[in-house]
DNA sequence: AATAGTTCTTGAACAATGTTCATTCTCTGT
DNA sequence: ACAGAGAATGAACATTGTTCAAGAACTATT
């Protein structure tokens, strides 16, 4: 007996994901993945509109995955007594560091896919997960003493964690040598140290008046 | 009589760079700059390799025009006798944005193109321009009279240059709507406010153990 | 001016790929 | 056993990147 209609797509699903994290966007071919799950072209197309949803479906699998490393790696600094929030956010960062560093094909496809989808419709379940992602950075600041309302709180964290981002997709722009793991953990380190000491020192209102126009 | 080499070069550059403009690296074809350029296909191929050359040259352009635009905001403060070092980088900082908004589609190829090749060859032309961008925020931070080596300055530059272009590149993965723009400078504002304050209290040197792994 | 050689241009042709769909197959309920 | 619904198939089509043999245009030499 064959496999399942659900089982199946979780096989081009794990093919898809090979596949990705082997060449990029460009190397998940509709008759690659019809071969190495042993079905024809047109049933791939049966389980899956076109390869867009092929590949929306490998990525929201890996942001799940990226929520969920993230929520252990907190549960770990819990189990473990840890409340500094340096440590606590330095912790997350590295968790999201070695998450890129596993996925070194898949991740890029995420965020190139990620940007093309601007013109698509509405709000979509992306913007869910990376809320939660905000949400547990929010609840680390919220351990600290700053002196921080809600939503200042809630802006900070997503300004943190888009500069991890940041650092982290910029540094793997070159070459992915030890040498470039060094670097970006270094900036993450530095990041996270003027980050909290700015925030101790009330930073986050320091208002100027230039404007963006 | 007929355009040189280099005039046609120039002009299909042009053109590519209203098609991955208008949509994206996939709008790139070669027929199309060959009909709007008024010549063949195969002209195409003889000013250009394959077309990942020509996206690379319309990248060159970019980023060229960007640090042109990056040392034009500053050579202004300069002017205006700003010497501040949270007003300079917020100015830099929304020449950036600025600079981003007005290429809503090609900048997002820029960034997916640049990801790409991590495969390539060596050093590139990419790196030396990124580095012009470093030196000069680097520059604006000796500026300010942290307590920072040559070294960590330069560290510091690239982690809050890397940290605006996280900010940035996130905020547009959503629409791109006006609440969107406000939202990325609100979180460049607190970034560099934080940060500023961060480096004059000392925050470069926090050290905490904890290892990447 | 005529000619030989060099370089550029052309567009037809090929290969790779996304996507569709009429046909065939398979299974399920009666 | 059989009818019908649903699934699987892979040939066929459209689009696109890339190549290349043939022709056109230009340059330098005599």
């Amino acid at each position: 007996m064959a496999l399942d209609k659900e089982e199946m797509s979780e096989k081009v699903l794990a093919i898809a994901e090979t596949l990705l994290n082997e060449g990029g966007a460009q190397n998940l071919k509709a008759r690659t993945i019809a071969e190495q799950a042993g079905i024809s072209v047109g049933s791939v197309y049966n389980l899956f509109a076109d390869l867009d949803e092929v590949h929306r479906a490998v990525n929201m699998r890996l942001l799940d995955r990226l929520g969920a490393t993230g929520i252990a790696a907190m549960a770990d600094l819990e189990r473990q007594g840890v409340t500094d929030v340096q440590h606590r956010i330095l912790a997350m960062a590295a968790a999201y560091v070695r998450f890129v560093e596993a996925h070194p094909g898949s991740w890029p496809a995420v965020l190139a896919f990620n940007r093309r989808r601007a013109t698509r419709p509405g709000p979509d379940a992306y913007d869910a997960l990376l809320d939660e992602l905000f949400d547990i950075v929010a609840g680390v600041l919220k351990a600290g003493d700053f002196d921080l309302d809600d939503e200042r709180r809630a802006l900070a964290a997503r300004t943190l964690w888009s500069s991890v981002h940041g650092i982290v997709t910029s540094g793997y722009v070159a070459n992915s040598d030890s040498r470039q793991a060094e670097e970006i953990w270094h900036q993450v380190e530095l990041l996270v140290g003027v980050f909290v000491k700015g925030l101790e020192h009330g930073g986050a209102f320091a208002h100027a008046e230039t404007k963006p126009v």
